[in-house]
DNA sequence: CCCATTCTGTTATATTATAACACAGTCGTT
DNA sequence: AACGACTGTGTTATAATATAACAGAATGGG
């Protein structure tokens, strides 16, 4: 068991379902999901926190590889735009993509604590953003909204 | 002349209201706006663009100074924490703040295209995801609200 | 099989950011 | 004025994040 949208599940699926999902989307759109893109996505599965490159490149390396920096980057690049990961800017590091498949762009919610990072539902607020934007003259093309708090387990946690 | 919120103004003022108005905020709250942390507001209210703090830098050290980047990090870290300018994520770069004393916090609008940034109004997307974490008992503290995309200026230069 | 393209391995380096510590300035108290 | 506490500055060094560049291997279409 782990967080997930802050909320505790069987963390198992979590990884099997990711990757078969990748796999899916792969095969349907004529991507390559290589064996160093498989396991770097893998990593990122198996925790729904954010992670630098870096280190993704430590487990990468445990794993018995003698990885450099490139390495990570390439394949984080690819998971980042083909949507089966996303970046926090904020954290300079990435995760998994809590729904892939789905048309969808981001919106995480960061625990200062913990560091668990869930995707929010913000569709109406990109809406709103691209709206507001255009207005000006503004043509959005990417929203990024990052919010820092405490999550419900921190919340309960602080005994302040 | 220059970009304002994408929207052509006198510049000049600009620079001498923000100072201005940081020179009354910190009188008012007992903060110190030192000769380096005004010099460096002075540098970001002289771009309406996100600066990198080596970019900050080079501009010291042309001052005749022979600045470290801990100098640069200092001022900015006193201007982020006390309102007068803003960090952009997506470009691990600053902004002075382009509504000093107001209460606020920024949502921008970066062009991808000529790099500059503009503050948009986004109160009220960012009480709609406030409340829309608490409902998964998320407490959200800070919010940062990123879009990139073009510009008006750059969307008329396209000759696409 | 050959070529073009994509992916990988590797070295090197660029860019962004902070730790740590000695010293200088400020300010309130004596 | 002397002291001490605190804050800010100057400086060296290093950490953390990210990319350029290029050679070679793998893949896939013709």
């Amino acid at each position: 068991m782990s967080s997930h949208g802050f909320a505790s599940h069987n963390h198992n699926a979590c990884i099997s379902n990711g990757v078969a999902a990748a796999e899916a989307a792969c095969l349907a759109s004529g991507l390559k999901l290589t064996a160093q893109r498989k396991r770097v996505l893998e990593i990122l599965l198996a925790e729904h926190r954010a992670m630098g490159a870096y280190d993704i490149l430590e487990v990468l390396r445990a794993d018995g590889q003698p990885a450099q920096p490139p390495v990570a980057y390439r394949a984080l690049a690819f998971l980042v735009e083909n949507g089966f990961a996303h970046k926090v800017e904020r954290l300079n590091a990435f995760v998994a993509c809590a729904h892939p498949g789905e048309e969808h762009a981001p919106g995480f919610l960061i625990c200062r604590m913990c560091k668990a990072v869930a995707e929010a539902p913000i569709a109406p607020l990109r809406r709103a953003l691209h709206k507001s934007a255009a207005l000006s003259g503004f043509a959005v093309e990417h929203v990024a909204i990052e919010a820092l708090g405490l999550c419900p387990n921190c919340t309960d946690r602080q005994t302040i």
